[in-house]
DNA sequence: GCAAAAGTGTTCTCAATACACCCATGC
DNA sequence: GCATGGGTGTATTGAGAACACTTTTGC
């Protein structure tokens, strides 16, 4: 160990991997780089860690500023350091994963940003290591979701029972018993029925449901075990 | 987001949370300063991230420069970057956490710097936001080794199952029925019976233990459920 | 009246838990 | 011979998994 004197100070950035749900597809957000290097390739938001702001601020600003929202779900995932990830100059990133609704975000400013939403089997040729955030983000995210209730974050306010089955169907790419899903998910008590029905999908119509939100908090950390256990969980 | 040009660089170091396991109790290693600022004072170790060095390999430098361990468990823990952590000077940090056989380490070594092992609930006063680096690597631990066999990492070769089960008490702070917890360690075919016997620790002499190697990589990622579910887990 | 999705109950199996006694040995 | 820690078996309970039919309604 030595002094502070004399050691290389290098670039350090932010990056975030945006997840939102729609069209019964778990897909990633991203966007089209508007500025060399890679001009016009495809990559994950990100942008550089100002002086007066810690990562997570960083990751904050960035995040609101492709999609307009504030408060969604934000998680530091992992931060990659490889001295030749960024070849034209040295940088750290730490990647963020985000959970958004997908129905709330604002629309002009993704354009802006030529983002777009991509499904997790048909990526576009990423700069950098970004494929390589997006699938560790992808394996923290099935990890997690197995054992804590965080896809709601996914969904809209109000939402169907279906919706969220068809949510996990998509992010384990298996299928799940309807009736003992239902169960478990109403076991939870973390579900409000709602009176209304949504009634786009099926004929007869599915119940929405929202969030109780105190007892989602009070739960958050208990298990689920909504997923069969050994679903290809990775180290985390 | 903007083009590299004006953004400011900054420091960018790696500490290390050292878990060890003896005298029935999980401890971590600490070094006194030897350097300004806070010389004297207790901190992790850490390092600076050099030029030709991702931070992976300036964990593992900075763990083997201390202990004279190679190929040890090692994994990322979170990057710490508040404006304000190091009032010196603007360093992001991101903490490694480690878990070592306290039996290999080179003991001279530790020694030259100055370190020590302290029990979790008797840690001094530490530098910088070491203290949260050490909370956060606590809560990581228990939540990882609640899932998956990662205990053996901090136990020699040659372990007892009274040992192990001492470990698992030790981490969840609780105990744990001595019948349930052999026949579950046992059932999941990591671990090989030995000839011969500790004794130091009772009379009769408990067997020695190995671990079955093959079985361990394959099943790592495998769900263990040695806790009791709802043991304090706080979010990952 | 039929197609398409929503909603609901029961049985079985297995794993987690609780619990108490014998064993081997050094002193 | 007794104190100390090591080692083992059983009965009960609850949760997960498998499985099929009825309901609603737009067309």
């Amino acid at each position: 160990m030595t002094s502070y004197k004399n050691q290389k100070k290098l670039l350090a950035a932010v990056d975030c991997i945006i997840f939102g749900f729609y069209e019964q597809t778990l897909k990633v957000l991203l966007i089209q780089r508007g500025f060399k290097p890679e001009e016009g390739k495809w990559s994950l938001m990100g942008g550089f860690i100002q002086p007066t702001e810690g990562p997570d601020q960083a990751a904050n600003r960035v995040l609101s500023s492709l999609t307009g929202l504030h408060g969604v779900y934000l998680e530091q995932l992992h931060t990659f350091g490889d001295p030749n990830r960024d070849p034209y100059e040295r940088t750290l990133s730490t990647a963020y994963f985000a959970l958004i609704d997908i129905q709330q975000y604002e629309k002009q400013i993704t354009e802006a940003y030529h983002a777009e939403w991509f499904a997790l089997n048909e990526l576009p040729e990423l700069i950098f290591d970004h494929e390589d955030m997006i699938t560790m983000a992808l394996e923290k995210l099935r990890y997690k979701a197995a054992l804590h209730p965080i896809l709601f974050e996914l969904l809209p306010t109000k939402f169907t029972i279906p919706q969220l089955h068809g949510l996990y169907e998509s992010l384990y790419n298996t299928s799940l018993d309807k009736r003992n899903f239902n169960r478990k998910v109403l076991s939870t008590n973390l579900l409000v029925k709602q009176n209304d029905k949504e009634k786009t999908s099926s004929k007869k119509g599915a119940y929405y449901y929202k969030l109780n939100k105190k007892s989602y908090k009070n739960n958050f950390q208990a298990f689920l075990t909504m997923i069969p256990v050994p679903v290809s969980f990775k180290t985390m």
